[in-house]
DNA sequence: TATGAATGAGTCTTCATTCAT
DNA sequence: GATGAATGAAGACTCATTCAT
């Protein structure tokens, strides 16, 4: 009645195997994303890794680029969605103390993810489909920035921030993580972990007097 | 009787005609990198723009990496002397009037050298390659990271700046800039130069409050 | 209890099932035949025309060819029955008129029949089964040729045609309509149907004077 | 100096290598159409029977097809110049005998050019391109139609042959041979040569009676 | 028996690298 | 040393056929 289920998701059970065959696909390209970039990927080789034939992938996506932009999206939502989480609110603590902790959560984001939209500047094809996904996804990394500044936002409502832009506030903020994470990776500098998160009071700092200045 | 020479470099003179056909074998891929993106050039396409035959290049370089690298880094090394030149000094006008100008450098430089860089990050072999070649190499992109932190010693040695942590300021002040680059670059906004540009001057008076607030 | 009808033939009743799923494979196949040659038929496609699925067609026919030369048969059947409709008779009007009726018909029938039968040229197995298939089947090709023979030949019965080789006269007058109708499919004469069937005069009437002829 | 030679073609003196080894190409693909027909070729197929790696072909054609249809080209044309050869001229011998020299020269090529043709009407492409080519080469099919044309002619300003529809006489001459050829090709007539070439002194009777009656 | 997903051999094409000349 | 043709290992993608359900 049903077609055979591949044997890479057999025993799986309560999905439509179709789905889960799908997923399977989706995930063990995500995962091969840690390692390599979008472009590098062979159909082969996710094949491979997905204990599958190569030709399924064309059962599930038209071509090999709209899997990776798949995985690529769904890699990039996870590290969003991580992000995102248990961050502070308006109001909580202090100003510095929230700030940090946006800090940390932007630097650990562009640690992982960085590497991810890095290979796509290359690959004009890859790259405008990635952002046209973007766009029609929730979970975009705009959310990210939109995050900061309806923080930032919320603080200004409750009296605690002077009327600054907030934009500009928001790109030195996520720029200066971006960049941390960027010497990081590059391997320019061989800092431990600690010495990396280290950097973020100093800035944090300065990022704060900057807004707070009566200019 | 003496070794014929390439075609290419004919009719020069006072060169070694090895180190001539190496550094036009060099030049002719920097020029190409402005095109496309370092993975994305053919050595056929390098030998072909070079006027000259297809093998060569593995006369003078290990393999194809060799001499892309070796491309890639002259070419970062040219964004950084470009960056270098004409910046104000200190003590010259006001410190926002400086600042604006290296912020203005600063985003052309990250504009002209994200892609360039970009490629990299997921290749760990060119990646690791590219980072040994800028070590052994004067103008690499710390040069400019480190001209941001000279000018700002300087000021605060004329008495114009504060004693703050001027690392800090530094990765704040780039990587807004570099921000700014990146987010043009992936065509997320679609801004004209002026609109990009124009974002500066909000950036550097929150950065400089930020500096110059006596907390 | 009962197996299970496939959805394309359901409600179809007074069928054997098997039967009736065989023949809706065979006309959909047929069908397609209209627009593309049947070395391009895919298995997949014929499954979604017919509404049914990827690996029905195993059961009924042995493999794709199978099923392509059934179909590829009924088509050129098909083809000889329009062909063979409204003939005109021995007897009828005048010889010329007739021929000229005949040839039409024959000129019709090649444009639509030469694309299905050119590609079997150069396959042999498909050839060999194609030819072992009319063969058995009553509708073959023959019974083209034969119609023409038979006319012939009934015109001599009623004294209206001397007893020339009515072989010849028919490879004579098959293979002008014939070739007529390659030069128009290959493109080479961009003519119009009217200029096309235009010719068609001109033939009959050499012909008819080569049959008339008494040598 | 010079780059070394495939060893496909080492030994072979006196060529420029570059042109052996594409005309070493051109005649394999040539000498597969004999048993395949053009679609069905594959590179490595070629490339075997060349005795050469997979990728050279592409140092001489822009693709496939360009190499298919050159040799296809060459093909057709060498059976036309065969065709050509030793063939009567007006005022030789008799019409008749003539005739029939003609037709036993058309029908042989027919046999060795059906199945060559006949592929092509199933791929666009590969037609489109041929015909292209045909037109840009002196010895196309057409040539073969022209020297019955030419000849016919020839006879009618010998005052042999009286005025008639030279065209329509060429087309039942061509095509009548060509329907032999395509008879005995699709193995429908288990004939011997000789029973085949034997029907073609009662074709040439008529035609020739056709043509001469004066109606 | 019908389903339709999985299979994997096979297609054309590209391109870094080698090496006879 | 310089040449540039030859090599052949990939790469993405197709599709007839199989077979668990």
């Amino acid at each position: 009645m049903s077609p055979r289920r591949a044997k890479a998701v057999r025993g799986r059970v309560g999905d439509d195997p179709a789905t889960a065959l799908r997923e399977h696909l989706i995930d063990t390209a995500e995962g091969l994303l840690a390692e390599r970039h979008a472009a590098a990927l062979t159909t082969r080789e996710i094949a491979r890794a997905a204990d599958l034939s190569d030709g399924v992938l064309y059962n599930y996506f038209a071509d090999k680029n709209e899997l990776v932009i798949t995985a690529l999206v769904r890699r990039y939502g996870r590290l969003v969605v991580r992000f995102d989480a248990e961050l502070p609110q308006p109001g909580d603590a202090t100003l510095e103390h929230n700030l940090l902790a946006y800090s940390r959560a932007a630097l650990e984001m562009h640690l992982d993810g960085l590497p991810i939209v890095a290979g796509l500047l290359s690959d004009p094809e890859l790259l405008r489909r990635f952002i046209d996904e973007l766009h029609r996804n929730p979970y975009g990394p705009q959310l990210y920035q939109q995050r900061i500044i309806e923080y930032l936002h919320g603080e200004q409502r409750l009296g605690r921030l002077p009327a600054v832009d907030v934009e500009a506030a928001t790109t030195l903020f996520t720029g200066a993580t971006m960049m941390l994470a960027l010497t990081s990776l590059m391997g320019m500098a061989g800092e431990t972990g600690e010495e990396l998160f280290g950097q973020l009071p100093g800035i944090v700092t300065i990022l704060l007097n900057g807004i707070n200045a009566r200019s």
